[in-house]
DNA sequence: CACAACATGTAAGATGTTACATGATTGA
DNA sequence: TCAATCATGTAACATCTTACATGTTGTG
């Protein structure tokens, strides 16, 4: 699971609790690899278990109580066997409902195609100008190599407009 | 889950056994969507609980067996909902255990971080280039629309190389 | 003879989404 | 006052990978 190792990437650098965490990661992150609260709290209550983070419950502002969580030195070590280990994985799989639905549209009619190709065009060119603004306006300064993650994003939304485009242009 | 259409959609096509329908999909789409035989007989069985598909045990050549399904009345409605129905989403997550490694990075030493992504990127062109070999060998003419599920394969891996290239041409 | 390809499966666990449930605080 | 944001969670289910288990058939 590398949700767990996003975790604890984040807690070595300061102690959050769970809302936060969702949220710093998903400044950077969040086109890439948004985060779920679903999935998040029941790994933090399992991080605790195997003793690779600890909780303080912590008064809010008022009445709302946060469970701030610190990294141990277990889960330190745990971390940086993960950042400097073996070779990292890279995605290689692209499995999304609309290319399986091409696998076979021989059988639909070319204008349903195409309309339904239209739609999806016009959403990631929206998408794509909505990441290049917010791309700008995040202090991502050329020291970080976050600022990397969200050209990696842009590279992937251009080829996939560049990809429908030719898809109609094709069937146009 | 999406894997249950695809199988429908084959089936629609003619009867196959669950070797036959692993390897007529990964044909086309083994780069995009592989898929694994502890997913594919599971759901065969769920499928065929669910009525949508029938199995028919065959004697092959000798003594293997082999297990023929082929899609129901109610199977072949499921797969045309889902076919033509509503707007299908399209892939937007990379969760891969680089990028992720990534947002660490500052944390790498400089020269460690570049052999990684090295070895990252020669695996990324070595890729590329058996994807266009395979494509030209495979007889996927112009009438195809499974041609642009191999085009968009060969899209993501050139934005993929292309990242890796610009962040080695950034850190050296 | 060895190895690839053919053929079917199970078990365990990793990974993730969606809907539901609750309630306080802040700003327009 | 109404909506957004803050804050935590559970339950159900959907999806997928990996390792294990078994045996045959065809090819060099």
């Amino acid at each position: 699971m590398s949700l767990k190792y996003a975790i604890l990437g984040l807690l070595d650098e300061e102690p959050c609790y769970g809302y936060e965490i969702k949220h710093r990661f998903e400044e950077t992150m969040g086109d890439l690899w948004p985060i779920s609260y679903g999935q998040l709290y029941p790994t933090l209550r399992r991080l605790t278990g195997d003793n690779l983070v600890t909780v303080q419950v912590v008064q809010g502002k008022k009445a709302v109580d946060k469970r701030v969580y610190s990294i141990t030195e277990k889960g330190k070590a745990l971390f940086n066997r993960w950042l400097f280990g073996e070779d990292k994985k890279i995605q290689t799989s692209i499995k999304d409902e609309f290319s399986l639905s091409l696998f076979f549209a021989e059988r639909m009619k070319r204008d349903e195609l195409v309309s339904a190709i239209r739609k999806l065009h016009k959403k990631t060119i929206k998408r794509l100008s909505l990441l290049r603004g917010s791309a700008k306006s995040q202090g991502l300064d050329s020291l970080h190599y976050k600022k990397f993650l969200v050209r990696k994003m842009e590279l992937m939304m251009e080829a996939e407009e560049m990809w429908l485009r030719e898809l109609l242009e094709d069937l146009t």
